[in-house]
DNA sequence: GACAAAACTGTTACACTATTACACTTTCAG
DNA sequence: CTGAAAGTGTAATAGTGTAACAGTTTTGTC
């Protein structure tokens, strides 16, 4: 399988790079599990990562409508159920609103950040946070079964851009 | 200033004292701030704290109607938005509902265990849980300004019900 | 290939969540 | 008392997500 994508928030970032590896794993991971990666669910794919600035479901049925596809909300619901599935994107609970995501395949919950500039949004693969979470949880006799963490603030490169 | 509220998820947990405190804290705190707690907003706090179960907002404005109150979703909308303002409840996005915040007046983000069994939800205040946060997101040069950190699973009282 | 089951898609309608805009009333400081 | 600020009432609407059902395509099996 291709290397997990870039992050959002590194300076000479490629995004063709994420796009190409996104697809290609997408269309990897669905063959190895029998899984149908239609037309429909992969230009919602496609949509979703043509940037780091997670989409809205009304986003995306907009732009499918655009291009001719079936615009009703169900049509981009069921895709992004697909995708959701699947572990090819993830919702971003904080902004209603989905991301590609970045490793596929190897499961894992998402960390986010969120930049409150430029929207853009960069997933953490922290297994050190993970064991802060689940020790916190476990203190309370709690079982955690899934994780919603999204921190929101001001990305690398916003930053230095409103230093000048 | 009185204790925090206990933990939703301990056995032999007296709600009423919950209910009250949070009054007590919510009276003491809009007093020392010249902000007014109207019956609007108070009834909603109260409603609030009825459970650890948290309540969508048109829960509320449900309840609020039954009781010859205004039930146009602004009423409900503001007095959320007053409560949330003054630290006094949370919003937890995972759920679109609303719950009362265990420790006003410190200065904290919420960090959320959520019981997908008997939907209480119970607040952690782990310092160790945000240093980890803020660690994880300085490595990667993003400053951090608002949090979301919702665990959902299953708490240890329904944990025991379901083994025996 | 014929067939039935399963998966997928199209369509309509609707439920739930939240906001805007504007008029009106109450409260409070000077 | 009076003007400004804060709060409330009301109607309309925007945004997000589901339910239900009919029709089509794909898939596995004989």
């Amino acid at each position: 399988m291709s290397p997990p994508c870039q992050p959002a928030f590194v300076t000479g970032h490629n995004h063709n790079h994420c796009i190409e590896q996104a697809l290609a794993r997408a269309v990897a991971l669905c063959k190895q599990r029998n899984s149908r990666l239609t037309p429909s669910r992969r230009r919602v794919l496609e949509l979703i990562w043509q940037s780091h600035q997670p989409l809205g479901a009304y986003q995306l049925l907009a732009q499918l409508a655009d291009e001719g596809f079936n615009s009703a909300p169900p049509t981009v619901y069921r895709a992004l159920e697909f995708l959701l599935e699947h572990g090819l994107i993830h919702r971003l609970a904080s902004l209603n609103a989905y991301t590609g995501c970045s490793g596929p395949g190897t499961q894992h919950s998402g960390y986010f950040l969120i930049c409150q500039r430029c929207n853009r949004v960069q997933e953490l693969a922290s297994s050190h946070l993970k064991e802060a979470v689940r020790e916190q949880a476990a203190q309370a006799g709690f079982v955690v079964e899934s994780e919603i963490i999204e921190l929101s603030g001001c990305c690398p490169q916003c930053r230095t851009a409103t230093d000048e």
